[in-house]
DNA sequence: TTTAAATAGTACTAGAATGGTCCTAAATAA
DNA sequence: TTATTTAGGACCATTCTAGTACTATTTAAA
């Protein structure tokens, strides 16, 4: 189904809340308590978040978590590599170590341009285009990715 | 990971194979042969390829499968669907009764627009494209995250 | 007519991945 | 010192995936 995770949806839906008040640090219990998430799984995923730099953390009473950097710096593709890993589509743009199939691995230079394409479309959307009342898209998004074999 | 299923990667692998040589029909046993995925499993996704209309199927001796179309006309989307259900990245951009989360549902309509621009890349791209060894990257194509391929 | 070669369809199982919870440690404000 | 809050794992239940197996049906050819 080419889904996302839901910790991801999940995590969108956090950072959005966060993003729209910066001027004060945002607590585990409150994220969870504004969204409906469960703490813990609210707590999972501000945890990773921080851990890829996407949020600052803050220890202690009083402590939270805040953007690390402005909405507009923050994409999608780094969201989504930041709570599921790598963006890839295919096992072996991964790991191109042992491919078997001569037949295959021709079609892997492709999956990988493929996966490129998606990725440019990922990266071209930010956390502020995201919180945007749903409307148009920036114009790059857009790829024609045949374009890329001619 | 934004991944797609091993079956889906086997498809196009599969569908390679049988693209190279459209002047007969293909068994599923000879096609296990020739690509070293096992017999069963090629049987499978068969199946699943020829009730989407992306192979046609001939019963009975000297049967076997042949592409309902040229490779030109079927495209990456239509086989990735075929083997994994309707491409969406979130739950919730397939389904859209019952958002409880108000926060959460504004972005609803951004990921939907996010999954039209995949959409369309994917479907873009034809088999006859992924059969076309590998080019090399052109200029325009920049390099995305490194981890990409770690 | 019989037999062998194929696909159609469905059911099943083992293993992996995912979602979600919980616990302990460390940091910090009051 | 105490309450609050994040850090980092460990853990489990459930779902999903990959792969296999079985039976029925179709068809070419002997």
């Amino acid at each position: 189904m080419l889904r996302l995770s839901k910790l991801t949806d999940y995590g969108t839906v956090i950072l959005s809340y966060i993003a729209r008040d910066t001027s004060v640090l945002h607590a585990a219990q409150e994220i969870s308590v504004a969204t409906g998430i469960a703490q813990p799984t609210v707590s999972k995923i501000l945890k990773m978040l921080a851990k890829a730099n996407i949020l600052n953390s803050t220890r202690g009473a009083k402590g939270g978590y805040a953007l690390a950097r402005k909405a507009k710096l923050i994409n999608v593709a780094s969201i989504i590599s930041a709570l599921e890993g790598p963006i890839a589509l295919t096992e072996c743009s991964l790991t191109h170590h042992d491919c078997e199939q001569a037949t295959g691995c021709d079609l892997r230079g492709n999956w990988g341009l493929i996966n490129q394409a998606i990725n440019t479309a990922l990266e071209s959307v930010s956390l502020a285009d995201m919180i945007i009342p749903a409307v148009k898209m920036p114009e790059e998004v857009k790829i024609p990715v045949a374009s890329l074999y001619r």
